[in-house]
DNA sequence: CTACAAACTTAGCACTACCCGG
DNA sequence: CCGGGTAGTGCTAAGTTTGTAG
């Protein structure tokens, strides 16, 4: 099963069907049809690829402004041409076939000459010149004033954390100092039923034990961060959890529901009753609609009846699962009209089964986990066009896990009546339990949650090996300009991707096996049709248009102006090609990856994101400076979204938008009404008072008059910054970067140094899951 | 090596809990 | 007090990178 991605005869992307949420579906207008599609046999059409530069480009602003980085710089003498370039060994220089790569010829070189803003990182980087191996990263502590520590196991008393200032934090993060008044706003989480009647004594009190709740979790919190770091690939010395936590078994229909097949009523065997009724519930789903997802829910679904049901029900169309749809959409209204009392009873449930299975111990500490309920069976949601939509993904049993924990830990108990799989003891890897998902054939594992140490060292280190890049980038950068001259086709095509991984912060791109899932692409799988070239477009030169779909089937629109090397290379790649051709077929990210780490250790092309998305934040707040308290938050925003926007962080506009848009409107519209009457009111009253000098209560009313039109003004004023504010954020997400990519520890120092609570910018959990930049995290703070 | 599998991060969507203005 | 609207959270799909077998 060769996972090539090779030739992709497909060609996706079409017109200008576009939504404004622009995710493509790939109109299957027979274009896939070819299976065999061997690179060789590259016949498409090209006419795809013209219909292409038709498109609208409505679509996302993203400024996306090409960074002013130093490489813009150079200018070419690109000489090339076709000839000079020749591979050695495969002569000729047609674009061959994903190119089996070849042994990429060593470069490294880079004097210690080159030095860059930070040089203090020098010294880092220079000894990192002797491609050891590890990639691991040692201690990021010592780098920059964190904590050097190395106490070994001294969890609890914070107090002697070596640090200096450190204890301050606490209160710190705590709560608000700023703000005294903001705060109970601010902390809805642990909020009780405040009646509003309650005697000043009570609130004190409760404020107190809030208060108190709070230092004591602070108490608790491990501080993993000051702790020595294990060897190599030790994760843990000790682990005990409960194990996963199982759905509840089906629950079989009532007699007064029916399944109707043909006009007749059926009743199904309990199997297939289940998958019916996961369609059934899916009824109001657009994937119901799509041709791919109910002819794989079909033929799982007939998987599951007995014989005598899959002779009888042989079309999807005579099925009637409306009674069982209307069955379902009644317990949804019903749970949703539920009295506070049920609902309550349900939450305590609930919280019962997380205090139960939601913690493990984990080197004497009490760690939340992430996910720890096993997944529900149900019919798959691939995103996009995935060929495997619809398909059953079946119910996990105890035998099919894998449960990891510690040698000498309680074994979790499986349900009764069951065994587990198996039961392991690998202290080297931070899965509590795992299993094989039956659609996709992968693993699934439960995990810690964001705020465990093991989480959250791992992000940590995330950051420093970005910081780590900041100090060399210029190097790096310096040598993929170079490259773009090489001779080895293989070299320019890993610095041109570079180049867009570099400055457009695209993805790697790996290989997908094809027919597996929908068809998407980053980087280094780019296609030829994915690009167009403009040698002039708006005012700039060599501009390149990328319309792909990444991913999630998030659709990636942009026209950016390379240098005139960049360019000319992307014409090289794309001669004699198809629509379908990759556009690098000589790289692959194993290939890319593995001349960045001989670049630095640790590097990979995933780190460029992390870096650019980081350094661009930092560099945007620093822009951003001033101005007054309400608007600091405003300026974060915009930080924050410029981020999202170079990421390409999408998300479709929520179902009420437009709606809750026009009510914004004509709100705006009622009050525009309201300041045109203040005014000709307020004219009216200047008149009188002309005409009768001046009396004072006429006067009064003029005053009045005005601070009505100036209320007014305010308002609309107000509203009207919402409105925009709001129409920017329509499809872009702001979350994915502020979790994964930003370094916490910008923000935090941001918000020290603008003495903006740090409850503004991140909620409970998020500050739980960035705890240790929470606390390490002083203001002189530079990424 | 290459191909595949395992392990772990990143991603958007659905739902729900809660807030606020009318 | 109600309902629209949104932030927070859970869920799980979809990526990347590393590890390993052949």
């Amino acid at each position: 099963m060769g996972r090539r991605k090779d030739g992709k005869a497909k060609t996706k992307l079409q017109g200008q069907a576009l939504t404004p949420r622009q995710r493509m579906v790939g109109d299957e207008k027979e274009g896939s049809s070819g299976d065999a599609r061997k690179k060789s046999t590259k016949r498409k059409e090209r006419t795809k690829h013209k219909e292409k530069s038709e498109r609208a480009e409505k679509d996302v602003k993203k400024a996306k402004a090409v960074k002013s980085k130093s490489v813009e710089s150079f200018d070419d003498d690109v000489r090339v041409h076709s000839a000079v370039l020749d591979e050695p060994e495969d002569g000729n220089f047609v674009p061959n076939k994903r190119g089996k790569k070849r042994k990429r010829q060593e470069e490294p070189i880079e004097g210690p000459s080159t030095f860059k803003m930070n040089n203090l990182k020098e010294e880092d980087e220079a000894s990192s010149g002797a491609k050891e191996k590890s990639r691991k990263m040692k201690k990021p502590k010592e780098e920059e004033g964190a904590c050097p520590v190395t106490t070994k196991k001294s969890k609890e008393e914070k107090g002697e954390c070596p640090v200096t200032t450190k204890k301050k934090s606490k209160e710190e993060k705590g709560e608000c100092p700023v703000t005294t008044k903001k705060k109970s706003k601010e902390e809805k989480g642990e909020c009780p039923v405040t009646t509003k009647k309650k005697s000043k004594e009570e609130i004190a009190a409760g404020k107190a034990l809030k208060i108190k709740k709070k230092e004591e979790e602070e108490q608790q919190r491990w501080r993993w961060w000051e702790e020595a770091k294990y060897e190599d690939g030790v994760k843990w010395k000790f682990l005990e959890h409960k194990g996963p936590h199982f759905p509840p078994e089906y629950q079989p229909l009532p007699d007064n529901v029916h399944f109707y097949y043909n006009g007749n009523i059926v009743k199904l065997s309990l199997a297939a009753e289940e998958v019916a009724l996961f369609y059934a519930q899916m009824l109001d789903h657009e994937y119901t609609t799509k041709e791919v997802f109910r002819n794989n829910f079909f033929k799982d679904w007939r998987k599951e009846m007995t014989l005598e049901e899959r002779m009888l029900i042989t079309d999807l169309s005579k099925c009637d699962f409306g009674e069982l749809h209307a069955m379902h959409v009644e317990k949804v209204e019903a749970r949703k009209a539920m009295n506070k009392e049920d609902k309550l009873v349900i939450k305590e449930a609930n919280q019962r089964i997380v205090d139960e299975y939601g913690f493990c111990m984990l080197d004497n500490h009490r760690e939340r986990i992430g996910n720890f309920k096993i997944e529900p069976p149900g019919l798959f949601r691939g995103r996009g066009e995935h060929p495997k939509q619809g398909y059953l993904k079946k119910r996990i049993q105890p035998e099919d896990v894998i449960i990891n924990c510690g040698k000498g830990s309680r074994v979790p108990e499986p349900p009764a009546g069951h065994r587990w799989k198996e039961v392991r003891y690998d202290n080297t890897v931070t899965w509590l339990a795992s299993w094989t998902e039956n659609v996709q054939g992968s693993c699934k594992y439960i995990m810690l949650n964001p705020s465990s140490k093991l989480k959250g060292e791992k992000d940590w280190e995330k950051y420093e090996v970005a910081r780590r890049l900041k100090s060399c980038v210029d190097r790096i950068r310096l040598q993929y300009q170079q490259d773009l001259k090489s001779k080895q086709m293989v070299n320019r095509q890993r610095a041109v991707a570079l180049y867009f991984i570099d400055v457009l912060a695209l993805r790697a791109g790996n290989e997908k096996e094809e027919g597996e899932t929908a068809d998407t692409v980053g980087c280094c799988s780019l296609r030829v049709e994915h690009i167009t070239l403009y040698d002039r477009l708006e005012g700039s030169d060599c501009v390149v248009e990328f319309d792909f779909l990444g991913k999630d089937c998030i659709r990636y629109y942009n026209k950016v102006p390379v240098t005139k090397r960049v360019f000319k290379n992307l014409k090289l790649f794309m001669e004699n090609k198809e629509p379908g051709d990759d556009l690098f077929d000589r790289l692959n990210t194993g290939l890319l990856n593995k001349h960045l780490s001989s670049l630095m250790p640790g590097l990979t092309a995933k780190v460029f994101r992390t870096y650019n998305a980081s350094i661009t934040l930092q560099d945007v707040l620093v822009s951003l400076l001033p101005g007054p308290s309400a608007e600091k938050l405003l300026s974060y925003n915009r930080a924050n979204r410029a981020v999202a926007v170079l990421c390409n962080h999408q998300r479709a506009p929520p179902k009420t938008f437009d709606q809750s848009m026009a009510n914004l409107q004509s709100k705006i519209e009622v009050r525009r009404e309201q300041l045109t009457l203040a005014k000709s009111e307020l004219t009216l009253a200047k008149k009188e008072v002309k005409g009768h000098c001046s009396d004072s209560k006429l006067l009064a009313l003029v005053e009045r008059k005005k601070k009505a039109v100036q209320r007014c003004e305010e308002q609309i004023m107000k509203m009207e910054v919402q409105a925009t504010d709001r129409e920017e954020n329509k499809q872009i997400a702001l979350g994915t970067s502020k979790l994964n990519y930003l370094d916490p520890r910008i923000s935090i120092a941001w918000c020290k140094n603008m003495e903006v609570p740090l409850e503004k910018i991140y909620n409970k959990s998020q500050r739980d899951k960035f705890a240790w930049a929470v606390d390490m995290t002083q203001t002189d703070f530079i990424f």
